[in-house]
DNA sequence: TATGAAAAGATAATCCC
DNA sequence: GGGATTATCTTTTCATA
């Protein structure tokens, strides 16, 4: 159903990436070709899939200080229930803006955006370890920010 | 120079992180404002910065199979220039997709979109470990995604 | 089948109230 | 903030190679 992507596609994808703000024509002229060429292409991304969502990315600094805390979880054995209604506390925490199963020791990633230490160790106590499955929880507090991106690494980019 | 949020602006923070793509009149209707009011906040939020871009987002399952492994790596003492020289390098480095300073004992974490074990043994030997001041790297591989998301947590959301 | 040009429709951006 | 207007861009259609 999705056929391979050209060097245009991916030239057009990670245009997108950097800025989805472009109108089609822009990204035309970037990627040498003209409008509605174009803006089929981006059609078909979208529909094949490539392109999941369009989103607005905001300045976390001028929403008040907070700090991202990495926390590894242990879990103990979960019959299938217990795992998808924990896999669904976790999405409706918003303050876990990611999670990873793992391999190794400590089974849990969470990366969690806390508005400040007390509140944290509230969280971790009132949410995380009451959480089904959870029985430790290894915190690494986070001081400054040198990176964060979302842009995936493409074939056609630098 | 920037002044307070009011719920508004908020809820239409919140409407644009989750979906840009939506026009300014839909986003109107959403939170009870007309077309042109509402444009107008947007392009203020804009302005001051609350919105630093508006990117499309891939879906990474479908560029063949790729998995994030979060290292932690242990730096010596660094002059500043080398520090500088360090930031840059993580920057240039597109499968570092974040780095953060840490408290504690292991000084940066980074998460890195590895396409491979083979690759990611290859990166850290050839990459992580001749970059300025890295002493020591302990890496933590993830096996599936559970949640990813850069939707930050506004007053105004669930 | 893919492209380019051009028309129709929708949206963004600017007016005035 | 709202309503109406204009400019711009998106989306469809059609012709071409």
């Amino acid at each position: 159903m999705a056929e391979a992507l050209d060097r245009l596609d991916l030239k057009i994808l990670d245009r997108l990436q950097i800025d989805a703000s472009e109108s089609s024509s822009e990204i035309a002229e970037r990627v040498g070709l003209s409008q509605s060429p174009c803006w089929r292409r981006i059609q078909r991304l979208k529909e094949e899939g490539y392109i999941k969502a369009q989103v607005a990315v905001l300045d976390r600094e001028k929403f008040g200080e907070s700090m991202y805390i990495f926390a590894q979880l242990k879990m103990g054995r979960l019959s299938d229930e217990a795992r998808e209604s924990f896999i669904r506390a976790i999405e409706d925490i918003p303050e876990i803006t990611e999670a990873y199963t793992l391999f190794g020791e400590m089974d849990v990633m969470l990366k969690v955006l806390a508005p400040s230490m007390a509140w944290y160790q509230n969280f971790t106590f009132r949410r995380l370890l009451r959480l089904p499955g959870v029985e430790d929880i290894r915190s690494t507090a986070t001081l400054s920010e040198m990176k964060c991106t979302h842009r995936l690494p493409l074939p056609s980019a630098p």
